[in-house]
RNA sequence: GGGCUCAUAGCUCAGUUGGUUAGAGCGCUUCCUUGACAUGGAAGAGGUCAGAGGUUCGAGUCCUCUUGGGCCCACCA
């Protein structure tokens, strides 16, 4: 073939990816007697645009699935995106913000309509990245979690968990951001270490003494502060249990209640309570009876409860309280201190605790489905250590918080009187903590599933639906079998759940992984995968997180441009080991990109010459006619072909590709087309055409085993060879009748004495186009110099090459010395360099390699003579070290020998 | 406060059950451009495997501790 030198990927990555999909190549083969594998996506985020972490992560699955496709597998990968409720919501409403406008001007229905046609226009951004990442995904099966059938099974599932008293409305304490202005779960909250205050302030006695300081890390919530603890045992306040204080600035009357749970060590050993503000005090506040004062509003800004604060910002009310407090001489003192504070995990607002009614999932009954997945159903992590932070988040579940004051996702399928349900929400809000806060829905007028004709409780018919939506992962925990068509029994369904394996990030174990597998359990009673193949986070050199401000970014897509999608997953492949984060730099992609040259290359030195066509099975050639090179690259091959499969199977993607890389760069490039070159230029022409058939035949298998990794390169050669798709390629499996010890042993022999030759030429700075002499001194198997004189001569920069017993050594001679192996004993290699060796410089490096070899002799000369070591260790390990002992025994006498020659 | 993880060549990292002389890529040094590939070829330099102790005939590998990075979880305000 006569093409360029340089691989260049962008013409043919469009073009077959095309074609591919076109051919309906990404499908499962309804022929295929083979079983189904199947993978469902981490489904990206509708507004998700391609980086590192999806490069990696769909790189990997695409790999497992392009494997198991041509192993034979039913393979199926089902892609689809996520409506991501907070981060779709919030990206529409800053292009509503550019337009001057909100979602509230808007109204409900328009503002849903604006983020429909914001996912019409830009939705599919990130699936056709994901394309060109080469993802191997059947795009007929593409799921959508908004989509009919997802919102079905969404639905489905709520009132399922419903009807199981799995579901209930409740007023608490939950993760509020003032900014998306909705409930979060526990979950969605990121905390992070911030360099704060711990202020003590005085809260004087009602009855005019000088109370006791409490030390608080939020001055702001003292206004909703209900009461004030201490240790029962503590003495400092023992006087002043069941007193009462004057809270500063309102001067509200607050109890001192005595409770254990305080811990006398911290602060000044007494707390503030708000239960309102904070989930401790919520905690205390319930377990005393106590009333909770709302101080603030859903902005986060203080509200008519705060007196003379009303109306302000939270911080900027910290500050002005601390003003007022420090004014009136109740500022006690201030130290530095560092807490976890709680940010949104999509816009990274401090998250406020606001007590407020909404929807929950029981935790627990589901938490033991997930433990049981792994103790009884064979659920597996890989790396497996992610198991016990699997179990221990299970062990330790807190309700899930699923309803979400936005308008972007699935509407709760709940319906209020609007007679009875803001009544009882009223009488609740009013009641101390001590009620029961779950909502008794029948009283409250709450009514499940479709809209009812009437309330239950007052039999009123002005009912409305629940203004909220569910958590985005609350449609993310069905994926598994919702895009296999659930709650309809399809044939999918029943053919690929459960499927076989998750390829994700450790980032989303509790959010994602956890769920999925609770919720399979739940709902079909079968976990919905049984591997989970945790891969680690990208990071960039030094340590650091990828980000956008820290502009640290690298772009997989730019990538791409760059080097080629085969260069940018062949190089992800090669750094991934087994769980371990990936640091990254833009010089690593020059691995893959060196890589597809170097197959590039080959392929055209293979395709170029003649050959009989590799479909010309059975093999046309006698065994016993293939020179020793074929048989070698054929033994070698077949060891490539296991040691492939079995890493893949492990999951182990840089072993394979080393071993890839390994096979086709340093044996099949560096020695074996050396050496085929030269057998073609003998003037054999069937001789020519058998190497022609033999490099075929190891590229094409090359081919196979790369197209996991580099699906474009591999096929866009491929189809040099042969019309069919390279996708319905089988994967290979070794050949027995190539596995050749014999072939191995007797090539290491000429390898190694090439490299010699080599290593002395270089030593002495022979010029490149200088022959030399090689006399070879040894008795048995120096026949196979004769047979292979032709490229060893070649390989080496050998004129004249002889091989006998007794030969002269001629002054001025480098030498080596081969130890014995095999069916060879000791060979000296003799080179003689007559004016090229300077004798100081020979004796030198002959002491070197005595010195070295010394050594290793005195190492194993003391284990030997080690009486434990011969009684402990294995017979056979001690024979192998009294072996190797001999053996450098004799390779010292002849490096010494030789030493003795040049005196 | 609990847990996980990392520390191996100048840099970035491999090293499956403990067993001869610890590997790769990049970088570096020397040499090589008559056609597969300079995104290349040949040769080479470079490591007391973070430190200390232990188990073992034998430890980069297993155990304990220390030091120094990174991460996750946690209701000390």
């Amino acid at each position: 073939m006569s093409s360029p030198s340089a691989y260049n990927p962008h013409e043919v990555e469009a073009r077959w990816y095309r074609q591919w999909e076109a051919g309906g190549c990404f499908k499962p083969d309804p022929s295929s007697s083979g079983s189904p594998f199947a993978i469902v996506i981490p489904p990206p985020n509708v507004t998700g645009i391609l980086h590192m972490g999806h490069a990696l992560n769909n790189t990997l699955q695409d790999i497992v699935i392009r494997f198991k496709r041509m192993q034979g597998h039913r393979a199926l990968w089902v892609p689809g995106t996520d409506h991501a409720g907070i981060a779709t919501q919030n990206v529409v409403e800053r292009q509503l913000a550019k337009e001057k406008t909100t979602r509230h001007q808007l109204g409900r229905e328009e503002f849903v309509k604006r983020v429909w046609a914001w996912r019409q226009e830009y939705g599919s951004t990130i699936v056709q990245q994901l394309r060109r990442l080469g993802s191997s995904c059947d795009w007929s099966r593409e799921r959508f979690t908004m989509d009919e059938g997802l919102s079905q099974a969404v639905e489905t599932a709520f009132l399922e968990l419903y009807r199981a008293g799995l579901i209930y409305r409740g007023y608490y304490l939950v993760n509020w951001c003032p900014r998306c202005q909705t409930a979060l779960s526990d979950e969605e909250v990121q905390h992070e270490e911030i360099q704060g205050h711990l202020y003590h302030i005085r809260y004087p006695s009602a009855a005019g003494g000088e109370g006791l300081v409490v030390a608080t890390t939020r001055p702001e919530t003292l206004l909703g502060d209900v009461a004030v603890a201490v240790h029962p045992e503590d003495e400092r306040y023992r006087s002043l249990a069941g007193k009462t204080l004057l809270l500063p600035i309102l001067k509200r009357p607050l109890k001192v209640i005595a409770d254990p749970v305080v811990d006398r060590a911290f602060g000044t050993g007494a707390v503030k309570v708000t239960p309102a503000h904070d989930p401790v005090d919520f905690l205390f506040g319930q377990r005393h009876g106590l009333e909770a004062i709302r101080v603030m509003s859903a902005e986060g800004r203080m509200n008519e409860q705060a007196g003379p604060y009303a109306g302000m910002d939270r911080f900027e009310c910290r500050e002005k309280i601390l003003e007022d407090l420090a004014a009136q001489g109740l500022l006690v003192k201030t130290e530095p201190h560092t807490s976890a504070v709680g940010h949104c995990y999509r816009c990274k607002t401090v998250v406020e605790p606001t007590l407020s009614p909404q929807w929950f999932v029981k935790m627990a009954p589901l938490a033991k489905l997930g433990i049981e997945a792994v103790e009884k159903d064979g659920l597996r992590f890989v790396p497996e250590r992610w198991t016990k932070v699997y179990l221990d988040w299970l062990a330790n579940i807190r309700d899930w918080c699923i309803s979400r004051q936005i308008w972007w996702g699935h509407r709760i399928p709940a319906w209020y009187c609007r007679h009875c349900y803001p009544a009882f929400l009223e009488k609740q809000e009013r009641g101390s903590l001590s009620d029961n806060l779950k909502m008794d829905e029948a009283q409250a007028g709450i009514h499940v599933g479709s809209k009812p004709a009437a309330c239950r409780h007052c039999k009123g018919t002005d009912l409305v639906q629940d203004e909220d939506v569910l958590d985005t992962w609350f449609s993310s925990w069905l994926w598994p079998f919702s895009t296999l068509g659930w709650p309809r029994e399809t044939e999918d369904l029943r053919t690929f759940y459960p499927t076989s394996l998750l390829v994700t990030g450790q980032d989303i174990i509790f959010f994602w992984v956890a769920r999925m597998v609770m919720a399979g359990k739940f709902f079909l009673k079968k976990i919905p995968f049984r591997e989970v193949y945790i891969h680690g986070i990208i990071r960039v050199e030094g340590g650091k997180k990828m980000s956008k401000s820290l502009g640290n970014i690298i772009d997989p897509l730019q990538v791409i441009d760059r080097m080629g999608t085969d260069a940018l997953r062949f190089s992800i492949a090669h750094m991934t080991s087994e769980g371990q984060d990936l640091y990254l730099a833009e010089d690593k992609f020059l691995l893959g990109r060196n890589f597809a040259n170097k197959l590039w290359n080959a392929a055209r030195l293979i395709l170029d010459s003649p050959s009989l066509p590799v479909s010309q099975s059975p093999i046309p050639f006698n065994p016993r006619s293939m020179t020793l090179a074929d048989r070698w690259i054929l033994n070698r091959l077949q060891r490539a072909i296991q040691e492939t499969t079995d890493a893949l199977n492990s999951y182990r993607f840089n072993a394979a590709s080393r071993i890839l890389y390994q096979f086709l760069w340093h044996e099949f490039c560096d020695w074996y087309l050396e050496i085929a070159k030269l057998q073609k230029e003998g003037g054999d022409p069937s001789l020519a055409q058998q190497t022609g058939f033999i490099q075929r035949t190891v590229l094409e298998a090359v081919l196979r085993l790369l197209h996991p990794f580099m699906p474009f390169i591999t096929e866009e050669i491929w189809q040099k060879l042969q019309p069919e798709t390279l996708m319905r390629a089988p994967w290979p499996t070794p050949n027995p009748a190539w596995i050749d010890p014999e072939a191995e042993e007797l090539f290491g022999r000429l390898d190694f004495l090439v490299t010699e030759v080599r290593n002395i030429r270089a030593f002495f700075r022979v010029p490149a186009k200088e022959k030399v002499t090689l006399l070879v001194q040894g008795r048995k198997g120096t026949a196979l110099l004769k047979e292979h004189e032709n490229w060893l001569k070649r390989l080496a920069g050998i004129g004249e090459l002889t091989a006998d017993e007794k030969l002269k050594r001629p002054s001025g001679s480098a030498v080596s010395h081969l130890p014995a192996a095999g069916p060879f004993d000791a060979w000296d290699l003799v080179v003689p360099l007559a004016g090229l060796v300077n004798l100081d410089v020979e004796r030198k490096r002959i002491e070197k390699e005595i010195e070295a070899l010394q050594v290793r002799a005195k190492a194993k000369r003391s284990r030997l003579a080690d009486s434990t070591f011969r009684s402990k260790a294995p017979p056979d390990v001690i024979a192998e070290e009294e072996e190797s002992l001999k053996e450098l025994g004799a390779q010292l006498a002849k490096w010494q020998d030789s030493l003795k020659q040049i005196q």
